[in-house]
Parts: C-alpha cells; sequence; structure tokens
DNA sequence: ACCTGAACACCGTTCAAGT
DNA sequence: ACCTGAACACCGTTCAAGT
C-alpha cells in the first residue's frame, strides 16, 4: 500500500530558503533544512537528487517573486532598466543566496522567462543576430557582477574604507576613489552602472 | 633553539594553485594541499590563519602574472580595454580560481595596483569623483561578472544548448539567441561587451 | 512506498604531546 | 620553535532495516 509522501518540492525549497535567509550560506547544509522540516537528512534524498539541486531550489524560489512581464511604457532602454532592477531588488531580499545565483541561474524558470522578456525589448528595440547576443551576455555579466559586488564589496562597508587607508603615496588613485565611492549609495551605484551599459548599447 | 621553518608562504600558494589547476575549487583542502608538500594538514596553520586565507592566497598566487602597468599606447578607451584584457587572460589559465576571484580580489596587491592603473586612465581622460568611482565599479562589475559567466555559463557550453532547446513556442527569442550565441567565441563575447561600456562611458 | 539509523569517507580546526 | 597524531564536531551520501 503506497504510503502517502510527507513533503513536496515547495516545502522543501521554502524551509531551505528560511534556512539560508536565517543562518547565512553555511547554514544551508541537508541536515540543517531536514531539521526545519522536522525530518532527516536522508529524507531529502526522496525529493532532491543532491545537495546541488537543493541548491537550484534555493535560488529559483528566492527569485520567483520577480516579476518577468516586459514593461511596455517608456524607451527601451528605460524598459530594459526596470527588468534589470526588478531582479536586483529581489535578490536584495535573499543576499545569502548571491553566491549561488552564478552557478544555478541558468536551471531556474523564473531566470528563463525574464531572459525571454529583456530579450524581447532589445528585438524590439532593432537588435538581432549577434549583436543582440552580445547584448545580453553583457547585460547579464553587469548584472550579475554588479550584485554580487554590491554584497561581498560593498561600496559603503570594509573593503572600501581599507582601501581608502592604503598609502596615498603607493595608490593616490584608489585612496582618492574610496574616499570618493563612501559617497555614492549602492542603487545609485547599480543605476549608474546600467546607465552607462545602456548609453553604449547602440542600436543603429 | 629555535629550529627553522620548513616552508614558506609562497611555497604553500603555489601548491594550492597546483592542487586547484589540477583537482579543481573541490580539491583545495587543508589536507591536500599538506599532501602536496610532503607535509601534515595542521602544519599549514603555522603560516595560514584558516582555509579563508589559504584562499587568498592561491588567488594571488594566480594572478600574479598580471602586467599592472598601465599601457601608455593608444586613446583611453583602448588603454581601458588592454588592462581589463591582462586581467582575463591570466585568470583563463586558473579557470578553478574564478568563484573565489569575487570574494577575495579585494585582498590581493595585484588586483590593487590593477586597479590604481584602471583608475589612473579614467583620470587622464577626464573623470574624476563620483563619475570615476560608478565607472570604475561598473567596469569592475562587468569584468568580474563576465569572466564568471564564461567559465560557468560559457556561450558555447551546455547551458546554451540547453537554452537551445528550450520551446520555441514559450521561449522564441530565447531559442533564437541562443542559436546565435553559438557562433560568437568567447574572446569577441567578451570583448564586445566591454566595447559597449567603454562607448557609453562618456567623459563630458 | 516511504522514512530512519547507523555507517563511510570526508571536511576544518583544536590541542596536547613529541623532538 | 616547529611539527605531529589523535580527536572533535561537522559535512554529503549510501544502504540495509524498519513500518
Amino acid at each position: 500500500m503506497p504510503r502517502p509522501r510527507s513533503l513536496n518540492p515547495i516545502q522543501i525549497a521554502s524551509a531551505a530558503l528560511a534556512v539560508i535567509d536565517e543562518g547565512g550560506l553555511s547554514a544551508l547544509t541537508m541536515r540543517g533544512v531536514a531539521k526545519e522540516l522536522n525530518a532527516t537528512a536522508m529524507c531529502l534524498y526522496r525529493y532532491v537528487a543532491d545537495r546541488d539541486e537543493l541548491e537550484a531550489l534555493v535560488v529559483e524560489q528566492a527569485l520567483a517573486g520577480v516579476d518577468t512581464t516586459a514593461p511596455v511604457e517608456g524607451d527601451w532602454r528605460d524598459r530594459v532598466a526596470v527588468l534589470v532592477r526588478r531582479m536586483r531588488v529581489v535578490i536584495g531580499c535573499h543576499p545569502a543566496v548571491v553566491p549561488l545565483l552564478p552557478v544555478h541561474r541558468h536551471r531556474s524558470p523564473t531566470v528563463l522567462r525574464w531572459t525571454e522578456s529583456l530579450l524581447a525589448v532589445l528585438t524590439e528595440a532593432g537588435l538581432d543576430g549577434t549583436r543582440r547576443a552580445v547584448a545580453l551576455r553583457a547585460l547579464l555579466a553587469y548584472t550579475v557582477g554588479a550584485i554580487q559586488q554590491e554584497h561581498l564589496a560593498p561600496l559603503s562597508g570594509g573593503g572600501t574604507t581599507a582601501m581608502a587607508a592604503l598609502s596615498p603615496a603607493e595608490f593616490p588613485h584608489l585612496a582618492a576613489t574610496a574616499a570618493d565611492a563612501g559617497r555614492v549609495d549602492p542603487d545609485a551605484e547599480f543605476d549608474g552602472g546600467l546607465e552607462i551599459l545602456l548609453r553604449g548599447l547602440t542600436t543603429d
């Protein structure tokens, strides 16, 4: 007689996200997630093949709230910016997931839908073929790189302070820039870089 | 009577880089590096505080070969591109180090010197203050993001092939772009994105 | 059919003991 | 002063045993 399953993938994904949000990436272990579910570690293997699949589940769960529909108002640059900012805001709610992003984003349905919308806007803007592919990859590289940088090396964090303390004799520009950087807030930094990229993305 | 040390930090960094180059990131363990040196794991703690410091050592060792002097020929955009490409080429020789890069780059003397040169070029180009800081951060975000993307999700790798196999009904642009992307080589992709960014980086 | 407990082969790290 | 072996508290994962 088939015994009913006591869990489902959504419960596991939610529990895993709760664990990583609460205790950071190092808290994300099979045993830790199982405990959150009042189950044993081995029981999880009925639902995921291995730790890798658990991580992919967490990434998708963290990103699930992103509105992936293409904006219709504004010029194409604004519409790209809106999509990119939506992704950044949601990831900002789950900073511990950031290191998992580059590794697992390709398997996330949310990322796929979001990318499809991004490409729709780029296509309407007049891009196609190789140029559209390169533009997409540049936008992805900047988005993931900037989000990562923001959480692993924030402008206003210890890294920049350490930089500002560098010998001004050996690193004059670095010392000066660290001081300037301390006055830029994360939103302005992200949007500023995105603006540079979009300005360079010509369609003629 | 002081017993002479049997190792030094450079030997440890070299051994650790050899281990990671050979066996990938998962092979980088205290025991694994010790074995490469014919020593015990605990002995390493005489030279590094913990695993984190060992990782920082590996990153610096991998990057040590980067020529960090600012180029003098060409316009400022070309000079920035030369610096960025130098970093990418050296990292390309140690792909397993890529995941460690975002976490440890701030502690690398090579990265600091390289950044100082990058800032020197941006300053000569007429950038300063907040705009220079934002430009630097955008270049860093793109560089690290694109290198990471290249090694974790190469255009010509499995990810793109999987994307190309997506339902063309649900993901029409994604399917088309995946096909286009397969025809772009990694150098052209990286340089193409960098070119977009530099074009948008105006100095007026 | 699903869940469990014990076990295996690893980790990083501590600490008392050797030379 | 430096290195070592044993030990501790973890990992992910396998597998036979329970219900």
